[in-house]
This record gives C-alpha cells, structure tokens and sequence, in this order.
RNA sequence: GCUCCCGUAGUGUAGUCCGGCCAAUCAUGCAGGCCUUUCAAGCCUGUGACUCGGGUUCAAAUCCCGGCGGGAGCACCA
C-alpha cells in the first residue's frame, strides 16, 4: 500500500529504466547519417533526453555510418543530424562516428576470430541460407585459428572477391529462431564510402559496430525501435563470446503517422534528387527541417512524443494531436493578419470606413491596425467567399456590405451591426499602400494573395496567425518589392 | 511458414509488474453551450473503451490457458 502510494506520487509519462542509477547513466542516439533527421527520429531524440535529464545521465551522439552500398551516408547530414538534435535540445556529451572506428572493429574481429568466436564463412548466400535453415554448420565454421585468420588477410587485401566471403558470429544454431543464427558481422563493400572513400574494403555490419561501440562507450541503456528488437538477440551471442555484459534495452513500438504517407529515406534522396521536392526542407516532407521551417515548436513536438511514451504497441497518430499542442505554444505569439487568398476585386458602393483589428484579441494592450477603405471605393476578397446571389456578409471588423461577384453595397459599419447576423470573412482594401503580395507554402501547394501592409514590420522567422486561414511562419519579406513569402504550420 | 512483440473510447494514453481504492485517468477529436467584430484561442458540458472465450479467486483491465486481431524480424541494410 505504501509502496504503491509513493509510486503514484511521483508518477511520469515514462517507465522507469531499468537498474538505472542516477549520475551513471550512458546512452546513446545513434543514427545512420543519410539525410536529416526525421519526425520519426525525434521519437528517439525525444525519449533519450527525457531520460538522460531524469538520470542526470550522459549522451552520446554516434554516426552509424558503415554502410556505404546500400545505405550510404549523405556527407552533409552529420552536421544536419547535430543540428536537428540540437534544435530538438540535444547537447551531446560526446560525437563518435562510426566510419572513424574501423580499426577498432578490426581488432575485434581478429580477437573473435582468435577466440574461434568468429569464422569467415565463404558459402554463396543461398547455400548459407539453407544451412542455417536446418540448423547445420557450414564447412568453415570449425577451422582452426590460423585459416581463419588467413581467410581474413584475403578478405582485407582483395583477394576475395566481395561477395565471396563474410565474418560470422557463432551463435546457438539450434537458435529457435532463425533470426538470431550465425549473422554477418563483416562483409566486404568495394564501394567508396561517401565520407572517407576507399581507405576500407571491409566494413562491419551494424549488429557489430554498434555492439562493440556500445561496449567500448560504456552504453548502459539502449532505447531503440522494435524493428530492431531482434538485435538485441544477436549480439548478446558477440557479448557472451568476449566476456561482456549486455545494455539493458527498451523498445517502441511502430508509429504510423494517418497524414504521412509512406516516406522511405532511398526514395526521399531519389525524389529530392530528380526535384519532386524542394529539398529537404519541402513542407510537404516529415523532416525536422521541413516542420522547423514550418513553425513548429520543438517543445510541441517533445510533448507530443512523450505523451506516447515508451511502449512496444504499434500505433496509428494523428498530427491533429501534434497541431493542438503546436497551437498552443504559438498562439499567443502569433500576431494576427489578414491575407486574402486568391483576391477578387469588388467595387463598393456607399459610403467608406476604418477597421481596427486587434494585432492580438487576447493581449489588446499590442494594439491594433488599421484598414481604411474610401467612399465608393474597392475591397479585394478572397474568391471562394463570393457569393453567387447577393448576399450581406461582414467585412470582419470592417463593414456589413451586400455583395456579389458584380459588386456590393457598404450597409453600414461592422460597429453598427451587434450579433452574428452575417457571416464574417476576410478581406482587405484594393490599396497598394496597404497592401503587399503574399504567397504562402503550404503542404498542398502554393497560395497567393495579398496580406496586410502590417507584414512588412515583420521579419524572417516570425509567426502569425492569418485570420480564418491558418497560422505561418514568415519566411521572407521584402518592403522595397513590398512582397511576402509564408510558410504554412497548419490551421 | 518460422520467431518475437503488442491488443484500454475515433486517435493516443494512465492504470497491468505488486488483483479490490477502476461503473477506469488525461489529452486529442467530435457534439453542444458561453465568450467574441476571426477562431483555429479561452471557459463549461456532453460523447465514448478494458479484443473474444475459458480458468483461478470472495473479487480480474490487472494472474493463467486458448482463440482472434495488429505489428516487426527472418539480408554480406540501417
């Protein structure tokens, strides 16, 4: 009873890890550098420093880089990596990168294949395939040392042909699962590897790298995704063989986001690459750049991620959630204005007037701007807001008029007409004065329309909100080309 | 097919380990209301769930067995 009351007491979002001590807690955030970092990395991002901040325990920011075939690293996403992370709040204590360490894995791999931990296996993959199927060893498996180390020199100096042999690990090959059976821990790649070309011939394979590192780094903790569950099964077979004692490790579950569509990283390099997208930074695209650029707040995005913690289910989210905790961060410092989407012109008849529009209707104490139309004169409105059959709608803030594609009629100040009567919609004086171009990026495509002059005070990174049509951020604005460029966040 | 993991409202999530305080938490969504010269904000109300079947027990979301459903892995990828 007691127990369970001091639980509830200092209940978190997130479950304990397991054995671990506050001030001796290593982890590490490990990902492959072929592209920026994801919405879906921020996952991991997300969760490591909510527990390194729990445990007061050290980061380390590792480049999985030992693929240069089929997973090469794009050079530039080391730095975009670390400014991702760090956008995200990240401050590694320490940055290693895999491709560096080669040597290192080098020496293991001469250890293990000393110790008879490790044997070059040279049977063509479907041969393997079906030994390991029916739980049989293959013919290299048990040669002594000495051959094996020798096989080893060839694979090293290019006498084996790639393809022609590869490292395994001893593992139970009664292993219920198949899985977990005799895997690859190096393999020759002859392709150059994009960050320090063609120094090696022979690259680990992640199970590897990432088990020696691991160790060498001192990770006590691994949190990853359930895809890669099997890993952990895989390499406790390397760490039994040197003596070493496994991580404690966490898994999540798959995410499915309803509103990404699938985004795999070769297709996204493919499809930047032959200019579907803008770059990485497209707003259409689940990159941290892209929602970055977008306006949303790191804070939405660790709150987001923490409220669906750390759990093994597969779930199905919705960027609504995302949004509503994004909208509550920039609400109150989204200054509010008026853009007119696809504006059509339409003459008033009658007489003029001002509209004052709070700069922010919870904090009036901002001010507010000012609209003036003259008499008989003209408004821009957006187009989908015209009615076919005259009808009297309210300028917000400005003026009831009668309007209809031909024309309209001002019936009075908006200040003259209480209640709801109307519908409210958007609009702005046909004024170059007070008026500046506007095209606003949206996931969908891009917007244009005139917006308030008011844009023009603004600068590169400020957020508004566009009354009755969505929250931006200002991407660019230019007073002598009285123009504005915006970025959709969302509604 | 084999192996592993997971099933609480529309979507997420707390509770499950240590059965009773759970006719089940919170958020989001949706609906309605209030406020309001935007609403997407704020305030209020409502809505809606323990995958199924057995078993153990005085008592099961919670423990056991089975079914069903979902996911992942089974690469000389990460």
């Amino acid at each position: 009873m007691l127990e369970r009351k001091e639980r509830e007491e200092k209940k978190t979002e997130l479950p304990e890890l397991p054995g671990a001590v506050a001030g001796q807690v290593v982890m590490r955030f490990a990902p492959n550098p072929s592209g920026p970092l994801t919405f879906g990395h921020a996952r991991g991002v997300v969760l490591h420093l909510a527990y390194i901040e729990r445990y007061k325990g050290k980061l380390l920011l590792r480049y999985d880089d030992t693929d240069p075939d089929i997973k090469p690293p794009l050079p530039e996403a080391y730095a975009w990596q670390r400014e991702d992370l760090a956008w995200l709040g990240g401050k590694p204590d320490e940055v290693l990168t895999a491709s560096d360490r080669v040597p290192i894995y080098y020496e293991h791999a001469e250890r293990g294949l000393q110790q008879g931990a490790l044997y070059v296996c040279r049977c063509p993959p479907e041969v393997f395939r079906d030994l390991k199927g029916h739980g049989q060893a293959c013919p290299h498996r048990e040669l002594p040392a000495a051959a094996q180390l020798a096989a080893w020199r060839g694979m090293l100096d290019g006498t084996t042909a790639p393809g022609g042999a590869a490292v395994r690990v001893k593992t139970d090959l009664q292993s219920k699962n198949p899985a977990w059976r005799e895997w690859v821990a190096l393999r020759i790649v002859e392709n150059p590897h994009p960050r320090i070309g063609s120094t090696y011939r022979v690259w680990p394979v992640l199970d590897f790298q990432s088990a020696i590192d691991d160790h060498l780094t001192g990770v006590t903790h691994i949190l990853r995704g359930k895809d890669l569950a099997d890993s952990s099964h895989k390499q406790r077979y390397l760490y039994e063989h040197f003596g070493w004692t496994y991580p404690q490790v966490m898994h999540w579950g798959r995410v499915k986001m309803h509103e990404f569509g699938k985004f795999s990283k070769s297709l996204l390099t493919e499809a930047i690459a032959k200019g579907e997208f803008t770059g990485w930074d497209d707003p259409r695209l689940p990159t941290l750049k892209a929602m970055r650029r977008r306006g949303f707040q790191p804070e939405a995005i660790k709150a987001f991620w923490l409220s669906l913690g750390l759990s093994e289910r597969d779930v199905s989210a919705s960027l609504q959630t995302l949004e509503a905790e994004n909208r509550q961060r920039i609400d109150p410092r989204s200054d509010r204005v008026f853009f007119v989407k696809d504006p059509v012109r339409i003459a008033l008849r009658g007489a003029g007037f001002e509209a004052h529009p709070p700069i922010h209707p919870e904090h009036p104490a901002r001010g507010a701007r000012k609209l003036t139309v003259t008499a008989d004169g003209h408004v821009l409105v957006p187009r989908s807001e015209v009615p076919e059959q005259p009808q009297v709608l309210r300028l917000k803030d400005g003026a009831n008029v009668r309007l209809s594609a031909s024309g309209g009629e001002v019936l009075g100040t908006a200040q003259d007409a209480g209640g709801h009567a109307a519908r409210i919609i958007e609009w702005l004086p046909d004024d170059p004065a007070q008026t500046v171009a506007c095209e606003v990026l949206t996931p969908e495509g891009t917007d244009q329309g005139r917006a308030e002059a008011s844009l023009l005070a603004k600068h590169a990174g400020d957020l508004v909100q566009c009354e009755r049509y969505g929250y931006c951020r200002i991407e660019a604005v230019d007073p002598s080309a009285r123009a504005a460029r915006l970025v959709f966040t969302h509604d």
